[in-house]
RNA sequence: GCGCCCGUAGCUCAGCAGGAUAGAGCACCAGAUUCCUAAUCUGGGGGCCAUGGGUUCGAAUCCCGUCGGGCGCACCA
């Protein structure tokens, strides 16, 4: 590994040795709790470089001043050699401006790092389990869907580059009763494929027409054997062919939008593995599961309710408002039943579990939670497990909302929407707000407006760095980092806001938010535009300095390491980082 | 009725585990192209951060209530 440090993890460094001195000469109380401490910069420029809030974090448990605190720490801090002014603002904030050669030392690590600009080592090299997607095996991906997958997808990059190793995991649900629909939405394909008029699909199947191939398949494949023969003679089997077809489908689906799984696991298999029946034991000996009779449903009224004797998990004890069965009248599993089961398993492999739901979906995590908990905390130490909810997107077409429904045939799907905007609009789109809020995604406006889309700005920049690159090549003038200290102003304030990037990777990878990287591009990219402008007035601060080779060495130096920033970033998002646009 | 999420500029959204004068894009107005890509830049207008309380040196951010919107509240998945 390299030695390169960057600034800020250097700065975070100097600040914890100041602090170990002050309690070393008995200044400070030795102890104290330093996590809330930061060092990042000021909002306002003018204030320095650096800002810490150490002096006001520590004040109140330390029993001292935050000014006198401050004092004291700006007296260590200002013995650092890079340091050219330590003061004290506001109530206790310590302003510290750094020398430019160690903003030039920086430029040197963004080259020195390159695409290993921003790593961290922060994850420890633990396993973090991303569960995403995971959408039934019943049809293709509709927009509804596009949201979690890109979020998870994103996430699941951005935490390898913060020093986690990653399963990336789809669960597929084919052991429920919608694969039995879709079996049978298949046999009539499949009859109709042998040449029956089937007329329309009957209410509660899938109608859509993506079936009929798969129904032509296995004709082609059986024959008529299947035609009029019993379901008992053909669920299982095209229930597995079905499925099969759909999980292509969907595999398909996710390829356009450039999102790829290591695991897929099946649900059918897991409880093949009598993995359900296993928690089940063991939840019953801890007293977690009982036998008991739900209460009436509250609010409905339901003719075929009656008061039965199930196996129920004790969601109560975890806020749940109902205690939940884990099997069926019939014996067979619940999904939750069958999902604490997977969690388990997927626990033994990874050390955090992070699931990516819709928000359909919140109501079960406070028990799936408890579940967990309560099943891996019995080995000693708990697996920590995040459910991450992803709102809904609201769909619209000209502002009338879409209403979508796999069973109606009716949606928009994922390959109509990234064939018709492409995969970098929808995936910055996805991007650029945080997951729990919900959005509106008007097809109609999202075409319309896909050519003044935030992606194409953050791209544009990469693209105006290579084609600067090229030109100057073409000129026999190349990227130096000879003489970087010809560098200005202008070029350390592009540099200060790029060196920002590794702190944000590890804050964004700590709060699960890939959303922050996407706006750290838009910010750099700004920051580059509004460089290349002013070359627009004033030729002498354009990158190409004919008449100065050392100058447009340093210059391109710094281009091609904003370049290669810019696509660091863009590479956790998964956009493509075109050079030519 | 209960649980979870959201409410910031006309619109779409950021606001980094409380911090200094609340930001960006779109839209609107006024400008910049003999010049490395104008898919760009510069400037301007526009905000009781839904609302009422609380916590403290300090709140858009944390806590409680209210209002408004969304999603759930099955032996479904």
């Amino acid at each position: 590994m390299s030695q390169t440090q960057t600034l800020y993890a250097a700065f975070t460094g100097h600040l914890n040795a100041a602090l170990d001195a002050l309690e070393a000469a008995g200044t400070l109380p030795s102890g104290l709790n330093r996590a809330a401490i930061t060092v990042e910069p000021p909002r306002d420029p003018a204030h320095g470089d650096l800002s810490t809030n150490a002096a006001m974090v520590l004040a109140k448990p330390a029993g001292m001043n935050p000014r006198a605190l401050a004092e004291a720490l700006v007296a260590e801090l200002a013995k650092l050699p890079q340091v050219t002014s330590a003061e004290i603002a506001g109530p206790g904030f310590i302003n510290l401006r750094v020398a430019a050669d160690a903003w030039l030392d920086e430029l040197r690590a963004f080259a020195a790092l390159g695409s290993d600009y921003g790593r961290s080592a922060m994850g420890g090299g633990s396993t973090v389990n991303i569960e995403y997607v995971s959408t039934n095996p019943t049809g293709p991906m509709h927009m509804g869907h596009c949201r979690g997958a890109v979020v998870g997808d994103a996430l699941a990059s951005l935490l390898e580059f913060a020093g986690h190793k990653v399963i990336r995991e789809y669960y597929v649900n084919d052991a429920g009763g919608q694969v039995d629909v879709l079996a049978r939405s298949v046999h009539i394909r499949y009859r109709e494929a042998l040449g029956e008029a089937v007329g329309e699909i009957p209410e509660g199947l899938y109608p859509g027409d993506y079936l009929v191939p798969v129904g032509e398949a296995l004709a082609k494949e059986f024959g008529d054997k299947y035609a009029k023969a019993p379901e008992s003679d053909w669920l299982v089997l095209f229930r597995q062919r079905a499925v099969a077809a759909m999980l292509t489908m969907i595999r398909a689906d996710l390829a356009l939008l450039g999102v790829e799984h290591d695991l897929f696991s099946s649900e059918a298999e897991l409880q093949a593995k009598g993995k359900p029946a296993e928690a089940e034991k063991w939840l019953r000996a801890h007293d977690l599961v009982y036998d008991g009779v739900l209460e009436a449903p509250k609010g409905k009224t339901l003719e075929d309710w009656e008061p039965v004797e199930l196996p129920l998990f004790r969601s109560t004890k975890f806020g749940d408002d109902q205690d939940r069965p884990i099997r069926k009248s019939d014996g067979s599993w619940t999904y939750f039943g069958a999902d604490l089961a997977y969690h388990y398993q997927k626990a033994e492999t990874a050390d955090a579990l992070v699931d990516i739901w819709g928000a359909d979906h919140a109501g079960t995590v406070k028990r799936i939670k408890a579940a967990v908990a309560a099943m891996t905390g019995a080995k000693g130490k708990e697996t920590p497990f995040e459910v991450k909810l992803v709102q809904m997107v609201q769909l619209l077409r000209n502002g009338e909302p879409v209403k979508m429904s796999k069973r109606s045939g009716n949606f928009v799907t994922l390959a109509d929407v990234v064939s018709e905007v492409g995969k970098d609009v929808v995936r910055f789109t996805m991007l650029t707000r945080k997951p729990e809020a919900q959005m509106d995604f008007d097809f109609a406006k999202v075409v319309e407006a896909s050519k003044d889309n935030p992606v194409f700005y953050v791209q544009y920049a990469n693209a105006r760095i290579c084609s600067t690159i090229r030109k100057a090549a073409a000129e026999g003038l190349a990227p130096s980092g000879e003489a970087l200290e010809l560098l200005g102003e202008e070029e350390l304030e592009l540099i200060k806001i790029a060196a920002q990037f590794p702190r944000l990777v590890e804050a964004a990878a700590a709060a699960r938010e890939p959303h922050r990287i996407a706006f750290f591009l838009h910010d750099l990219a700004a920051a580059f535009h509004s460089y290349w402008n002013v070359g627009n007035d004033r030729p002498e601060k354009r990158f190409i300095v004919a008449q100065n080779g050392n100058l447009t060495g340093a210059r391109l130096f710094l281009a091609a390491q904003i370049g290669q920033l810019l696509r660091n970033g863009l590479a956790l998002l998964g956009v493509e980082a075109v050079e030519e646009m």
